[in-house]
DNA sequence: TTGTAAGCGTTATCAC
DNA sequence: GTGATAACGCTTACAA
């Protein structure tokens, strides 16, 4: 599409120049063919490099402004100038989590200037693979990531970074590789949801969670193992439980739970989907919460607040982790800190306590007169003899 | 990156020849290079247009697989052949309805070898536009849109769409654009819930909805009186209300509402939001459900699945909304049909009945035996005399 | 059947 | 201060 196609010569010459509309898209050839100099000079004018005539600045400016020019974002890419866009690697986008991850990316690179590309994994290592591939081709300027589950080997990716790849991993990263990370405080969270269970009067705590392996796991466990030790209480690794659990393979889980010699008086589970799963679950079976037992979840807001008044939750600020893992890598690409420490950042997480997790007030009171040895002793006792 | 860097002459004479790894990247430059024959051979060659010779198109084939050659994406899109990639617009990507339906996009866009970049509107007219003509600068191929509520005027959408951008919108239509549209079929939808409320004995259905210029809303709005018709119910519209209700804003609408000389009976929301917000807003008045009114939500299957058992609902195809959006676009922009017609794809709605909606059955059994004329006189006798 | 060269929009490196 | 020119990776007339 050429300017003269839509500013013939007489339409030059009068007072009022031709103005180009919404969409018109514009060279500088157009804009050096109107004010007969070459597209070079039309080039520095506009990013004002070398000592240019101000005059002439100006003109290139006031055209430029006119027919609305706007520089082919192609072009530049294929110089080499970066693309301006990241591209932003999940498991799944119809995750509560991801998606308010994704707003968060958004806003931030939408302010400095940015676009994100998407990719699902689909929790497939290869396909992730596939994606990194994809976006590198399109030549993204950085990579934000949250690995899949199935990912294990990552020396893809640390070869990307030795190349010089802008990447920052954000809430499923690995440990074996040394870029900046982004995460929730994982630890502090689940010590937290553990804390106030066990202050709520609850003793035998069972743990739902997700694949062992991955570093959010791992975290959580040991905030919720660190919480019992501080309250005295022993770790019984039979009320953790981990997995990729359907709909429907939550409700035997509770079963087989629940059917133990000492059965759990509460449920601190490391998922939107497994406090669902385990609120369904419970109610199928007749358990009231918080009488029979309790239920904490690792969750994000709006879930939290779509079963509120049910379910008192740690959540995930997804929504920062977004944001937060957008800036660090809009940083390294534009090397605003020539060397960024690599490091994790943790973002805090905030418990939201209903009163579905507190025994009644009558059970705490007799909790309360009880001595420690007591409580530890018999603690199933205090919960379920009501 | 060149090849002569990774493959020195020495290794091209060894029966074993240099195979490239992950992420080296070669151009047909360094194809050519290698088998000592021009560029445009090459690129015949890969893409098997001309007549070339078997022999030098093996040689080609084989090389380029050994080096894991990737043709350039960007170089393509300066040569103006398509880049392969979509935009798609959406008001907010941390909606349950939207990141559901990028999910079905993504997912028809991957297997046929597109991408897919995001935008959001913020249900802002001005960063509306700003995204389409960023995402034409970024010269995607089509356009895949939901529109701000805010967006009345389409007129800069309509100028796209005469220049031969291919264009689809979904969910958030506008009848003033003789576009593709994909909808979920609101008016049945809309429909069948309020006919449900009905056949459970609702007879003062409260209607909580949207913005009134949006489509959707219309569709819903004529459902909804569709059916009071068909059961000969008057339409009230003291009981419709409309807006962008906060979480905080439902709560006086309910009470005004019950505050009516004779109170709804029954709500039907329109979206999560407002189904979420009824919901809460009626515990914390201590209205029960199903013995003080009913509700039924316009809503997605995981939000319904969240709030289940309270919750009564018409679970809004998102994903394959967004699926069925995707496939028509790229017919579109790959000229599949050749002149496609330009109409609206209804997605079916599905109602999902919970208990709680139903009147006890004593109630039911009462309304049964009740004459017609009786129910319709004094309706809410039968549902709040229990 | 293959090679040469122009061009997509832009910037950088030269000259002048 | 400004204008040619080459280059980025690729496709495609046109020539050979």
């Amino acid at each position: 599409m050429n300017f003269s196609q839509f500013c013939p010569l007489t339409t030059l010459l009068t007072p009022l120049p031709y103005t180009a509309t919404f969409l018109e898209t514009f060279t500088i050839k157009d804009i050096a063919r109107e004010l007969n100099i070459s597209t070079s000079t039309v080039s520095r004018a506009l990013r004002g490099s070398y000592e240019i005539n101000p005059e002439t600045k100006r003109l290139v400016m006031e055209c430029a402004e006119r027919l609305n020019y706007r520089p082919n974002p192609i072009a530049l890419s294929l110089k080499g100038s970066g693309t301006r866009a990241i591209g932003v690697i999940v498991p799944q986008i119809a995750n509560y989590f991801f998606s308010q991850a994704i707003n968060g990316i958004e806003a931030i690179a939408y302010n400095r200037g940015y676009h994100v590309i998407i990719f699902q994994s689909h929790e497939s290592y290869e396909r992730e693979v596939a994606n990194v591939e994809q976006a590198m081709s399109r030549r993204v300027d950085g990579l934000l990531l949250s690995l899949s589950s199935e990912t294990s080997d990552v020396t893809y990716l640390r070869e990307l970074h030795d190349k010089g790849v802008p990447i920052v991993l954000f809430d499923r990263v690995s440990s074996e590789l040394e870029v900046t990370k982004v995460v929730a405080d994982n630890f502090k969270g689940a010590f937290a949801a553990t804390e106030h269970l066990i202050q709520s009067g609850r003793r035998r705590i069972a743990h739902l969670t997700i694949q062992p392996w991955l570093s959010i796991t791992q975290e959580r466990l040991a905030g919720y193992r660190a919480a019992l030790e501080k309250y005295g209480l022993t770790y019984d690794e039979n009320l953790v439980r981990y997995g990729t659990f359907g709909p429907n393979e939550v409700g035997p889980m509770v079963d087989e739970l629940m059917a133990l010699p000492v059965a759990p008086d509460a449920f601190f589970t490391a998922s939107d989907r497994l406090a669902v799963g385990c609120l369904t679950a419970l109610r199928q079976r007749n358990l009231t919460i918080p009488d029979d037992v309790s239920l904490i979840g690792f969750t994000n807001l709006n879930v939290a607040e779509l079963l509120s008044p049910s379910l008192s939750t740690v959540v995930q600020p997804a929504q920062e982790i977004g944001q937060v893992a957008a800036e660090r890598l809009i940083d390294l690409i534009e090397r605003k800190h020539r060397a960024q420490p690599v490091g994790t950042v943790r973002i805090a997480t905030e418990l939201i306590a209903r009163d579905s997790t507190r025994l009644p007030e009558h059970i705490m009171a007799r909790l309360a007169t009880a001595s420690p040895e007591d409580q530890k002793s018999k603690p199933r006792d205090f919960v379920l003899s009501i």
